[in-house]
DNA sequence: TTGAAAGCGTTACCAC
DNA sequence: GTGGTAACGCTTTCAA
């Protein structure tokens, strides 16, 4: 059926080596065939449609030029929040150039497959979900191949390199423009699912020790039910708090439309602040001030880190000490925040 | 180094088949294991930490659980074009619940790189360029693997299904919403690229003959150069025609501004139609007519049946009598189309 | 310069 | 029930 090595070597009366070694042009250069016996060679495959298997080759060498991104969820590509296309745009601009083919492999999303990471496929991996349990923890630790993580605070699994945002210079820009306008009891919002992720946690934390920093009293946390709808007294008008800081701007938007709901306005009532600043936050109303996560950026120098850590693997070249980094985010200062309400 | 099959067949006394067996289940039912033996195979697994090599299991069975999709180009995600974002969700959707893998590999995008799709690595291929050589339309058709297009009218490679839009009914849409306006003077602007794109040439062919059977005037084509430069004489406000329907919504938000630029306005002067009715005709000044292609349920349709096919050439099940699909767009009518100037 | 042969890790087909 | 043995298609020694 299939066109192989063999198929053209016998064509050609010559050996599988020599057919490999022309076509292929395979490492060891200790082999060299006469051109007149090369051109046979190249004859004959082309008389067969001769096609490379490229997988089998992949398997004799031990190295599927396959990454894989692994996401929290299968989620789709939409407009209102960018992060995994810029993950996306990330990813390939440092992949594509080196030939790298990336993979999103389904069964790696499930959470519970997490064995399949080592599973031969791929060179390396790119760990992109902030909801790291003991358990998946513990299989990146141990896996056979090179890992990097987004999202993850340094040290979270060790000998994993992460790529991060400074959670806290972040929170100490957020709380530094909350205080020059005057405001002084804030509180962070969050929801369940990622109030036990490590980023959700690191966040809170990050908001919690700026505020204590600032001489503030500590910010409450205000974890919303899966419905969304605890909010309530959060976002009346005459709420405990004067600005809510939120994980996400997707959990912004939805304070802002609850504010809009209960009669509050925004900011004159209360300051809102979301993360990411994703192109939600210019359609919103009021337009969202919220942090700036270089997220494509981190894409990148993840994914490049992470292929020099295959290479290394490899043999090739020696491994990089690098073993985290930080990344600093912007305050994009919109409409949402405002001067305190006495 | 890493732990194989044969390690743990070894360590519990047993023959690699039984290991096989054992733990991946594999296909032929005739062997059994005693559960004594069973229970020691997977406690030696258990010890060793055994991974069951994927890939080596893939080659060995033929069959690689990956899809690949061909774009036009490296291109990125970005916010005003949605239409990469709605390929890629329509193919997530259709793949993963049956745990295929995505991939993108860079060698295919790369034209002269054709030789790649049969290279072993996928299970089948959606093609979605719709620059289609004459070289490459020989490779689709020679492949070993199936192959899906999109954006490609019914018949351009032989035995390729495609999932394409309908470009006929759209024009003739198009021409019937001008008409109404009282346009007669119309003209199809296109780049120099798509130009020779089969999907290029099939809508300027489509808005021909939608012109023709509405009893007008045959409609200009306007080539842009380059650096789209060439527009000039055709964005005034007394230019020959009255309507311009454009390619892309991204060569039509160019007209909007050359059109502004020189003094012309829409639509007051000029209308002008856009094609995929992207996120980017919402921001546009004035807001953009656009014909709106279905690409997300395109993508997913194609790739369903994508999968149906790489089943049938697995031998499981009949393959689908389907060849094409054509699709209906609306047309989304906004601000930049409008009554005919005198 | 060349060819034969031994794998890579798995599964499938035989005999026993 | 079970274990050898031969593939899958390629690369890479090692001898000639």
């Amino acid at each position: 059926m299939r066109v192989t090595l063999r198929d053209v070597a016998e064509r050609a009366g010559v050996s599988a080596m020599a057919v490999s070694v022309v076509l292929n042009g395979s490492g060891s250069r200790k082999v060299t065939v006469t051109a007149e016996k090369a051109e046979r060679i190249r004859q004959a495959a082309r008389e067969l449609r001769y096609q490379r298997n490229n997988f089998a080759r992949a398997f004799r060498q031990g190295r599927t030029g396959q990454v894989a991104v692994v996401f929290q969820n299968f989620g789709r590509f939409n407009l209102h929040s960018s992060y995994r296309a810029d993950v996306m745009n990330g990813v390939m601009d440092a992949l594509f150039p080196h030939d790298y083919t990336l993979s999103l492999c389904p069964k790696l999303m499930r959470s519970g497959d997490a064995d399949f990471i080592s599973d031969g496929r791929f060179d390396g991996l790119l760990w992109c979900r902030p909801d790291l349990s003991e358990a998946s923890a513990s299989t990146l630790q141990h896996a056979s191949i090179p890992i990097v993580m987004m999202h993850a605070p340094p040290g979270t699994v060790l000998g994993v390199p992460t790529f991060c945002a400074d959670n806290d210079g972040a929170m100490r820009r957020v709380v530094s423009h909350l205080i020059g306008l005057g405001h002084e009891r804030l509180a962070f919002v969050i929801d369940p699912v990622s109030e036990h992720s490590v980023e959700g946690q690191a966040r809170a934390e990050a908001l919690r020790s700026a505020v204590r920093r600032a001489g503030l009293p500590e910010p409450d946390l205000i974890v919303l039910d899966t419905d969304h709808r605890i909010l309530g007294e959060y976002a009346k008008p005459d709420a405990p708090h004067t600005a809510l800081v939120c994980f996400s701007d997707e959990l912004a938007g939805f304070v802002l439309r609850s504010c809009e709901r209960l009669g509050t306005k925004v900011p004159e009532h209360i300051s809102v602040v979301g993360f990411d600043s994703s192109p939600l936050c210019e359609t919103t109303v009021p337009r969202l001030t919220s942090i700036n996560q270089p997220v494509e950026r981190m894409a990148f120098d993840a994914t490049t880190h992470l292929l020099a850590l295959v290479r290394a693997a490899e043999g090739e070249e020696q491994a990089n000490a690098v073993t985290s980094t930080l990344y600093d985010c912007q305050l994009d200062v919109r409409d949402s925040t405002g001067p305190a309400r006495q």
